[in-house]
Formats: C-alpha cells, sequence, structure tokens
DNA sequence: ATGACATATGAGATATGA
C-alpha cells in the first residue's frame, strides 16, 4: 500500500496541480491537510473520477483534512478527542483495507504553535499530547498504523536548511520537539528517517518568501510515523520535492510511504 | 526590525501561515 501526505495550501486553488500528482502517481491513499474548505465545497467528483473515495473534515477559510483512498474508507474519526472547546478541523482518521491487511491512517494537520511563547503555542502542545493520547489508544490493537501529515515540527537539526533561524520558532522550540519525542516513545518510527538515518538536506516545506525554495531553504516537518505493525511492511519513503517547482505550487510537497 | 509571499474573505484590509 502507498500512502502519501500533503498539505496542499487550499485545495481549490491548487487543483489543477493536485489532481495532475494522483493522476501521475496513482497513490492507494493520500491525506489532505489545509484544504481550506467545507465538506460541501471539496471537489470530490474530480477525484472519484480518478477512483478514489474520500472522507472530508472541512472548514471555512482554514485548516480542513481530507483522505483520498483506493479502497474503501471505514470506521470513520472526525476530530481529535480531549477539548470540547477545539473547533478546528484538523483530525481525520479512517480504517483502509487493501484485500491484505487493514491500516489505520490519522490525517493531521498540527497547529502552527507561532508565536510562542502564547495561547498558540499552548494549544499547539495541548494538542500534541491529545494526539498522543489518541495513538496510544490505538497502538493497543497492535495492527498497522500511520499518522500523516503536516506536523509543524522540526524532528531536528538536519531537518533544516538553517536551523539557526528557527531556534526561537515554534516548529524548533526545545518543548515542541520534546513533545514529538513523546510521541515517538509510544513505539512510532518516522518513516521517512528510519530509511535514511543521518541524511540532511531532505525538506517538505519552503516559504513562498525570500527565495527559499531557490535557495533550498527548506524545513522538513510533513511526517509519516508508523506503529510496529506497519513499520514492519516499510519498503521506501520519498519525498516529492519536484512538486514545489511547480508553477503556482503549494509550499509543501507530498511525502510518500510504500507498505508491502 | 519588518517585510518579503500566498490564500481566503469579500470587495479593502485583515487574519493566518511557518
Amino acid at each position: 500500500m502507498r500512502i502519501a501526505t500533503w498539505n496542499v495550501n487550499s485545495i481549490k486553488a491548487h487543483l489543477e496541480q493536485v489532481s495532475q500528482w494522483v493522476k501521475a502517481e496513482k497513490p492507494d491513499v493520500l491525506c489532505l491537510q489545509e484544504i481550506k474548505c467545507e465538506d460541501q465545497a471539496f471537489p470530490a467528483p474530480v477525484f472519484e473520477e480518478l477512483g478514489y473515495n474520500c472522507a472530508v473534515h472541512g472548514q471555512k477559510t482554514y485548516n480542513g483534512v481530507a483522505i483520498l483512498s483506493r479502497f474503501s474508507i471505514e470506521n470513520v474519526v472526525r476530530g481529535l478527542d480531549g477539548d470540547a472547546n477545539d473547533d478546528h478541523a484538523r483530525f481525520l482518521a479512517a480504517t483502509i483495507p487493501d484485500g491484505k491487511k487493514a491500516v489505520r491512517v490519522a490525517c493531521l494537520y498540527l497547529p502552527n504553535g507561532n508565536p510562542a511563547p502564547g495561547p498558540k503555542f499552548d494549544y499547539k502542545l495541548g494538542w500534541m499530547e491529545r494526539l498522543r493520547v489518541w495513538a496510544l489508544k490505538e497502538m493497543q490493537n497492535e495492527e498497522p498504523m500511520v499518522l500523516a501529515g503536516d506536523f509543524n515540527v522540526i524532528p531536528s537539526a538536519i531537518d533544516a536548511k538553517n536551523p539557526k533561524a528557527w531556534e526561537k520558532d515554534a516548529l524548533f522550540l526545545p518543548e515542541t520537539r520534546a513533545a514529538f519525542d513523546r510521541l515517538q516513545y509510544i513505539g512510532l518510527t518516522d518513516a521517512f528517517r528510519s530509511l535514511h538515518p543521518g541524511a540532511p538536506g531532505h525538506y517538505s516545506f519552503w516559504d513562498y518568501q525570500a527565495g527559499a525554495w531557490p535557495k533550498n531553504n527548506g524545513i522538513r516537518i510533513d511526517h509519516l510515523l508508523l506503529s510496529p505493525q506497519a513499520a514492519d511492511f516499510l519498503q521506501s519513503a520519498r519525498i516529492h520535492r519536484d512538486q514545489r517547482g511547480n508553477e503556482k505550487p503549494s509550499d509543501h510537497v507530498p511525502v510518500e510511504i510504500t507498505l508491502a
């Protein structure tokens, strides 16, 4: 099963690029973040035409996540438990059976958290702990599980071209990285990093500003974290950096893994 | 230092992003 994640920075604004990529790459599952539209405005027919089922947890203007799948989408969960006041559409989970195995897939758009310190940073850290609690509970099933999405976390210095520039940023602060570590300590594996240990220069986001892309001034913040049962199937991980060079691109590119 | 750039809303300027 090939599973990809992509923060598309508005599905309406980048529908042509996303649909072209799906047509070319044909992932089995694609997790989308920042669709920035409500459920009924999601262009599901475009993807259904390409052979996909769609589950959408949308929101007007901000956030919004969706899962596309060539297989059926079952046991859908919309939103993350643990905070009744949280009305951001940032979390969507579903079980995807491919005929041989079933993979629990969580599509997530973790809060940015800037400026830090402040209420937005507190929200980010709280959200990360809620995600840890959710994932820990799911781990008890001892089944393949993938947490895929825009984590808004730079795990280590090698995941940024200029780590110094991010030292006071919510994406790279010690508290953020510690929360990401705690999430991994329940037994999750960073798919890309596990296959490319110590390799610098692999990024999934480049800012639109200040010529970040031509300077390759990027960061790796889009991740797929695997339960042990999913990690056992891990064959490859790939960042589709070429997508950032398209005309009018998203500022993120797809990250894809193969489980076989 | 602030803004640079991009998107949505809504029709100008502001909020958000990372």
